[in-house]
DNA sequence: CTGAAAGCGCTTACAG
DNA sequence: CTGAAAGCGCTTACAG
């Protein structure tokens, strides 16, 4: 915590104006003369000068720092959007600065408002609600670089980069016909995300008489096993059940193990969106992988290159687990012992 | 993306030098005419006036932005440590930069580093290693203000907040033992924290003859299943399994189900740190509740306080639940619902 | 109570 | 290729 370096130290220490010092520090000119760029070097490694980045800020005008607002973090689908975001923004030298909405339109529109109080260059938003985000976003938007990640809201008036729902449902569907599974029920909640409605709109598009489509109040951690419950007390147990959410799968496989249902003999259980979760159970449980390197690479580039309102879909791709396939059980431990998550 | 008003921009408009807009605008200075200022807060308004949050901290020399560094994001427990974080740091007017170290000591220094690239003021971290720590975070220290967060590193030399481990296990330690267990093995992991070698170390003064330590490789997310295995495969089963992690409790209670054993009939099963994880199976998991807030109200105080590199340790609560007690399951389910977590 | 001036630490036209 | 100067947008002693 000593008295910081600073570029002026630099350059009186080797000789020259603030401006040459700069000109070597920063990379951004190239036509320095050698001796003198290597004793600038030299001393600033001596001295352990390190840019003031608030300074360099002032003075770009730019911060080279990108914000990310997500519903919620305690759902681990959006950490792992976070998680990659980072990760790659990162790798192109960009900061990260996180936020949450705690799932409300009204917080999300002051974390919003909060991110000009900061040091943001752009951001990246995943709507709570397809509804009742668009107006925020749209006025964020006046003001400043933003981009829709995942989710899409109306009106907005920004871009937007998610996954191809349709494409994964589809993916899904055709899984779970091609191994016997002829009365498939949907999963899903009664929820304002553009996902969920794509999701359940795919579904109705592709089923058969004989599916059946179960909708729970709100994606609590209890639905899985409200919907679990709900299948057993109605007729007979449909064969399969894809669920829009990864933690529904989770909820309602571990509810019908409880009540003696074989997974996947009798009913076979799907995710929807690549969740390590659906690893910590047995058996584990069928997904879509989601690439969500190639998002956050698509939202990267939108944010620094040129702005658009376009939209750009990454197709999902189906991971096959023991929860709709017996024989992969074996394998599948092993997947995931490659897969390895830590825990504390 | 209009061009910016700017403070002289408001000052001009509102007839006053840009020190007195700047009294009234930043606060900073009661005395201020009341007609003035009035004057002033209107067409800061009607112009749509923000603080330029650069330019302020270049002359404050200050952000008022902090940075936290966790092991991973993928371990739900470090995501409800960064929740609470940037919730109390938010209501006490705070930025947060998150970062993660991907559990690796080495990553952990380089952004360690990075956070004097970027905006911060201080930085609080949650080491990866005990052992490896702790000279990275002894030489952030020197150049910023920085505490450790739920693990200490040896030689790190600065201030520590977490929670009292010896306590939680015992708390664990004597409801089960109350409950009539009376073989506890204790499962957790040959790693490098100082939480979970604190938490072996208690375990080991309370236990007894009869009682045994599992110590799986590493926390693998199949470590649960590993650890559930090598019970089932070597003698009469224990009759409660103590994991020192969620993750673990979770996985070994699905490999158990799995192979027949009842719980809590047969063994009750606990876990450490009451992640929502514990609630997603049937039945929940007994586990301790960490005040979080508590926690992060801590880490506040030190980084806008005096520097001190002293030990805070939070007490610990046990939440008893399904998977310790029979009689709990339908209390447990209705908490479940209180306690709601959505998913996307 | 108010304003003119200095300065936070950089970068970048501009002139040489 | 290099340096003197201006300026990014604020805040804060300082003088009045």
């Amino acid at each position: 915590m000593s008295a910081r370096t600073t570029l002026a130290d630099v350059a009186a220490a080797a000789g020259v104006s603030r401006s040459t010092a700069s000109r070597v520090l920063a990379g951004t000119d190239r036509n320095v003369d050698e001796r003198l760029a290597k004793r600038v070097l030299a001393v600033s490694e001596q001295l352990g000068y390190r840019t003031n980045p608030v300074a360099r800020a002032l003075r770009r005008r730019s911060t080279d720092t990108f914000g990310i607002l997500v519903p919620s973090l305690r759902n681990p689908y959006f950490v792992q959007l976070v998680d990659a975001f980072t990760r790659v923004a990162g790798d192109a030298g960009l900061g990260v600065v996180l936020a949450d909405s705690g799932d409300d339109p009204d917080t999300e529109a002051a974390r919003l408002d909060a991110f000009h109080e900061s040091f943001v260059d752009g951001i990246v938003v995943v709507p709570t609600s397809q509804s009742r985000s668009g107006t925020a976003i749209r006025k964020a938007g006046e003001r400043t670089r933003i981009i829709q990640l995942d989710r899409w809201s109306d009106d907005a008036g920004c871009g937007f980069v998610g996954i191809d729902n349709h494409a994964g449902v589809q993916f899904v569907v055709e899984h779970l016909r091609s191994s016997g599974r002829e009365r498939i029920a949907y999963v899903g909640a009664e929820q304002e995300s553009s996902a969920g409605a794509e999701r359940l709109a795919a579904f109705r598009a592709l089923s058969r008489p004989g599916d059946t489509v179960i909708m729970l109040p709100r994606f609590a951690l209890s639905a899985g096993h409200d919907a679990a419950r709900r299948m057993l007390g109605s007729g007979p147990l449909p064969d399969a059940a894809m669920c829009a959410a990864d933690v529904l799968a989770v909820g309602m496989l571990s509810t019908l193990q409880r009540e003696g249902v074989d997974i996947p003999a009798d009913i076979a259980i799907t995710g929807f969106d690549g969740t390590d979760l659906l690893e910590l159970v047995n058996p584990s449980i069928t997904t879509l992988h989601h690439r969500l390197d190639a998002l956050a690479q698509q939202v990267v580039g939108y944010l620094v290159g040129e702005p658009t309102v376009g939209e750009v879909r990454i197709q999902p791709e189906l991971v096959v687990r023991g929860s709709t396939a017996p024989g992969l059980l074996e394998k599948s431990s092993r997947q995931l012992r490659a897969m390895r998550v830590e825990a504390r």
